[in-house]
RNA sequence: GGAUGGAUUCCCGAGUGGCCAAAGGGGACAGACUGUAAAUCUGCUGCAAUUUGCUUCGGUGGUUCGAAUCCACCUCCAUCCA
């Protein structure tokens, strides 16, 4: 199969500009693509994973990546598919996020000998002229167009300002620079990017002459069409210290099943065919695939190790086995008065709950459990002692903790 | 710059002087049922304490025994007009 068939196969592709050209394009390794991330946070998430794995596919087939770093953009902030503005960030926040993903991305892209760039938009933008910049690149956007753009349809209730509205043009802007500097040819990005880009293709050809692509892809929905990758507590990250492989692991491993064969094709590397087997699973046995998922996404971006681990310490948690690796909090003399540590102080020590109030309720809810016994005394408390031996602390169904004295 | 409407707890949204920590819904969380799934049902959802206290309704000040509710000023937002 082909690599472009094999990305329609998968469900990666949303939209794209000329069919026909693009998948000749990347099937003969011929494409110079790039996907821009703008730096937001200081970790990429899963919503990035999923352009890095394309990336990455495109480069196996002989494709040269550009990874865009928006150290310009994120000046501005992107308005599509929000409903409030941004908030602005400062220039060293912009910066040492750049950093950060900087370091993210060499693990899953190889940028030696020149087989991938990596540029920062702020190279060219942060010098432009503004005069200059509305008579070069300005005459060519057509106001009533770019309002009638899908993803501003949303601010138009709300609100939009003009700092925001720019942000098109800026991006389409960066593909004009690419085209010029690197012969870049093909712009990737999330579907809700797709009038930004296609603003880069049109002011491609207004002011060259050349054709350009543009494809979409895929944003990771859910089954109820929410996106993926976000939990109560935030986003699922790819840093280790922002969200745990474990944790990265378990997300994985919960996924509903209507979304467990998608994930599979979307984000992981199995072949197709295997892909196929799971999907004729059915009832509980889909959740060795799920298992499948969580492991193989934890071993591509935490390493085999780590995802070993963490299967591990899920089967031993839920199996009843070996519990070594799940997170761990620690108590200091503070902690005990008198020697001894109420389940409450306890439960919120080992941030297994945010207030005492929440912890009391937990607890009279029977959502406690101390070495796999339900506690519902609201004033239990335990010895130092206690802790010598394996002390684990769970809250309801998936939240263990394990306890060490130092 | 002018006119009008608005800002309520995670979100939407009721509340227009005491009975309001604030209806209802959504979400989140917990329990039951299950397959570490979904659906469903139940509970719960400001903070702290074993029936009580404390801090909340854009901000600041004021009226009042008492304010989310009334007044003044300010900030922000939306719509229309320029």
């Amino acid at each position: 199969m082909e690599l472009y068939e094999e990305l329609v196969e998968r469900g990666l592709i949303a939209q794209i500009t000329n069919e026909e050209e693009v998948s000749k394009l990347i099937n003969e390794g011929k494409a110079t693509f790039y996907i821009g991330f703008d730096p937001t946070a200081d970790s990429l998430h899963v919503g990035h994973f999923m352009a890095l794995c394309l990336m990455k596919r495109l480069q196996m087939g002989g494709n040269k990546p550009i990874a865009l770093i928006g150290g310009g953009t994120g000046m501005i902030g992107d308005p599509s598919g929000r409903t409030d503005m941004r908030q602005m960030m400062t220039p060293e926040t912009i910066q040492h996020n750049c950093d950060c993903f900087k370091k993210q991305m060499s693990r899953f892209i190889d940028f030696s000998e020149g087989k991938a760039l990596m540029v920062n938009n702020a190279d060219w933008l942060l010098n432009l002229n503004y005069i200059d910049v509305l008579r070069e690149v300005g005459a060519h956007f057509s106001v009533n167009r770019m309002l009638a753009a899908e993803c501003y349809k949303q601010r138009m209730e709300k609100g939009l300002s003009f700092l925001e509205f720019n942000y098109m043009i800026m991006q389409a802007y960066d593909f004009y620079m690419l085209y010029q500097k690197y012969g870049c040819n093909l712009e990737f990005g999330g579907d809700d990017q797709w009038s930004n880009m296609l603003a880069g293709t049109e002011l491609i050809r207004r002011k060259l002459g050349k054709d350009a692509h543009a494809m979409t892809i895929t944003l990771l929905l859910n089954s109820e069409g929410k996106k993926m990758g976000k939990t109560q507590k935030g986003a699922v990250w790819l840093d280790p210290n922002k969200t745990s492989p474990f944790e990265f692991f378990q997300y994985w491993r919960n996924v509903d099943d209507s979304d467990v064969i998608k994930c599979l094709k979307l984000l992981t590397f199995l072949p197709l065919e295997q892909i196929k087997e799971m999907e004729k699973y059915e009832g509980s046995e889909l959740n060795k695939a799920k298992e499948i998922l969580a492991y193989e996404l934890t071993t591509l971006v935490h390493g085999e190790e780590e995802a070993k681990k963490a299967l591990d310490t899920a089967k031993g948690l839920f199996g009843g086995g070996n519990a070594e690796n799940i997170p761990t909090a620690e108590l200091s003399e503070d902690n005990f008065k008198e020697d001894k540590i109420d389940l409450i102080s306890l439960l919120v020590a080992s941030g297994l709950v945010t207030s005492r109030s929440e912890g009391r309720r937990a607890i009279e809810q029977g959502g406690v459990t101390v070495n796999n016994e339900k506690v519902t005394d609201v004033a239990a408390a335990y010895e130092k002692s206690a802790f010598n031996d394996e002390f684990i602390l769970k809250r309801g169904k998936k939240n263990f903790r394990k306890i060490v004295c130092k």
